[in-house]
DNA sequence: TCTTTATCCGCAAGCGCTTTCAGAGACGCC
DNA sequence: GGCGTCTCTGAAAGCGCTTGCGGATAAAGA
């Protein structure tokens, strides 16, 4: 191990230069306290002329904090959670960014305590955002011991106890049952996610809610709960379009991109053509919709502004434990060629 | 900004409670130094008992180091890019967890200049892993100036100026020829990426060996530059397949499983069927591979131990900078159902 | 018993920065 | 001219940990 680099400048090279205390220097670098006008410009040149950079371990010790966020991933969802996770990580980095904090990556697989881990990185962080976990008790109580602040995404606190951003997945249900009845569609079908997940139900009952309040049943034998698994998708489609002689839907809500891309496809060997036949509008706009086989209309989730809003948030709560707040953003339409308008 | 938690025990506490002075407390926490076993038991005791947990920032001064490595992200490529970088990140993850390194984030999307960034985090940390990052002289000269080793990843470095850790993209490509042509196959095409891109030249001259070693000619008619684009990949197929009477490929190999997704479509769209009248083989085995119709038989890339060997190469270019090396790893092939065995 | 070595241990000097506190000028006022 | 009042500035005390070095203590050789 190389003893040390040491060519760094240090708040004393850059005092002695300067002709001054090494508390002038740390002032104006911080820009606290008083400091003559004329002598901060001159420090400021020399701060410049060296790229003084402070020791940010040094830094910590005397400030007591590090200026540092945790982010820590979840490996709770299959793949494609990450697909997500990606572009939240996106808007968190730009945030953190610009009031520039640091932001350490922990990576939380299957096997890792989450509070074991809050407990290893406690002391190096000020606050963690968790992306993707599943709530759990025992993690209020650990960053309590560990005295974190955190805020989760994607995941609401079941008691408060965490600030937490989310996404209007209700709205976004809403939305596309909305889009789909404003196309001229009245015969929809719905295939849901886990109706026993927040996340599912969500999607689920907004899009009733568009349904019934512009006075459309919701047939039963219409929706089904496929679990977000793209088999129990294709398996409902067949179902749906079995019988020839009954009256189908002319378009599905698919609760989530995966399975909208098995229905597209369990839609065509069907022989059934979209949209010609059958419009679906999918959730999620991930990374396969505009791939899909006509590109899928979906509803866009706020990714990388959920990112940002989590570390404002954060933020926030660092500095007042009891700002916490759980701020729901909107999701929005985004039209491709899945969906047709019925000129009926 | 509360003052302080303080609520963490510091080495002094410990030293008091265990009776000794807190030299001893550092050494056996460190496990460095000679230490009476007896002793080295007893203080062990009074470390657990209190969870304690060095304070990261004291250490780091002390020590000199930072105990941190720093991710770099770079935008590079489209998102998809990102969608490997997921992987890789799991990897990295994994080794630093072990060796109990943290690492930072550093995400660079295209307004960010490397060196600036470089020199932004390099006080805060001992090294660098650079994904995706296009390389540039600048680089290393950055690199340099602050004193930093540093691992490039899926980026070869020109001058041999910082490790590496590459992918073996030609064997990658011989890999998918020499599957087609175990599978009976004797006319095949190939629809290549960006040529002037190593990474599509490598798999393309790696296919083109493959077929050549075996005594199959490679038809230049039958071999399109896409770029990786989609679209042009689409084209391509349209012109392949475009004369009826003319003689046909049997089978395809794609440099990329988005384009082979575009070619998928595009071939159901003429009417032929996969692999029935024609094989694919994609290259990435990227999330989209096992959602195509059908399932795409793919090459693998070793995203996840490409993070690992380039956590442990950064951890050796830190312990001693002359150790670089550039270490390429093999791919493999993820078999499903888009090829044809050929009975003739 | 008296060195000599080996083995353990604690002292104290940092690491580079922040921040309190009190002192030093400068200024205006009675 | 003496005295508050301000405004700036520097000395110094940490923050919590590592580590070189010399002093104890114990074991061992003379």
């Amino acid at each position: 191990m190389p003893r040390k680099k040491r060519n760094r400048p240090n708040i004393y090279d850059i005092a002695t230069e300067a002709g001054v205390s090494i508390s002038m220097v740390s002032r104006v670098v911080n820009g606290s306290g008083p400091v003559a006008e004329a002598k901060r410009k001159h420090v400021m040149a020399v701060l410049k002329r060296h790229d003084y950079q402070p020791s940010a371990a040094a830094r910590s010790l005397a400030r007591r904090d590090t200026n540092v966020i945790g982010l820590v991933i979840g490996a709770s969802g299959a793949e494609y959670t990450q697909l997500f996770a990606n572009r939240v990580l996106e808007g968190i980095s730009a945030c953190c960014r610009q009031v520039n904090r640091n932001v350490l990556l922990l990576w939380a697989d299957r096997e890792t305590d989450p509070a074991e881990l809050i407990q290893d990185v406690g002391a190096s962080v000020d606050g963690l955002i968790l992306l993707d976990m599943r709530y759990d008790p025992g993690l209020t109580a650990a960053l309590k011991e560990a005295g974190l602040s955190a805020v989760l995404v994607n995941e609401p606190s079941p008691c408060g106890d965490e600030a937490s951003v989310l996404m209007d997945n209700r709205q976004g249900g809403r939305l596309a049952a909305d889009y789909l009845i404003s196309c001229g569609h009245r015969r929809i079908g719905l295939i849901t996610g886990d109706l026993r997940l927040h996340i599912g139900r969500d999607r689920y009952e907004g899009a009733v809610a568009a349904l019934n309040e512009a006075g459309l049943p919701c047939r039963t034998d219409w929706v089904t709960d496929a679990r977000f698994r793209p088999k129990t998708a294709r398996q409902a489609v067949r179902e749906l379009f079995a019988n020839p002689a009954g009256e189908r839907p002319t378009a599905l809500f698919v609760a989530s991109d995966l399975m909208a891309f098995a229905v597209l496809d369990e839609l065509r060997s069907l022989g059934l053509n979209v949209p010609g036949d059958v419009s679906v509008v999918g959730f999620d706009n991930s990374l396969i919709a505009p791939l899909a086989s006509p590109p899928l209309t979906t509803i866009q989730q706020p990714l990388v502004a959920m990112g940002k809003r989590a570390a404002e948030l954060l933020d926030e709560v660092i500095r007042d434990p009891e700002a916490k707040q759980t701020v729901t953003l909107p999701l929005s339409l985004c039209e491709r060629r899945s969906v047709r308008q019925l000129d009926s």
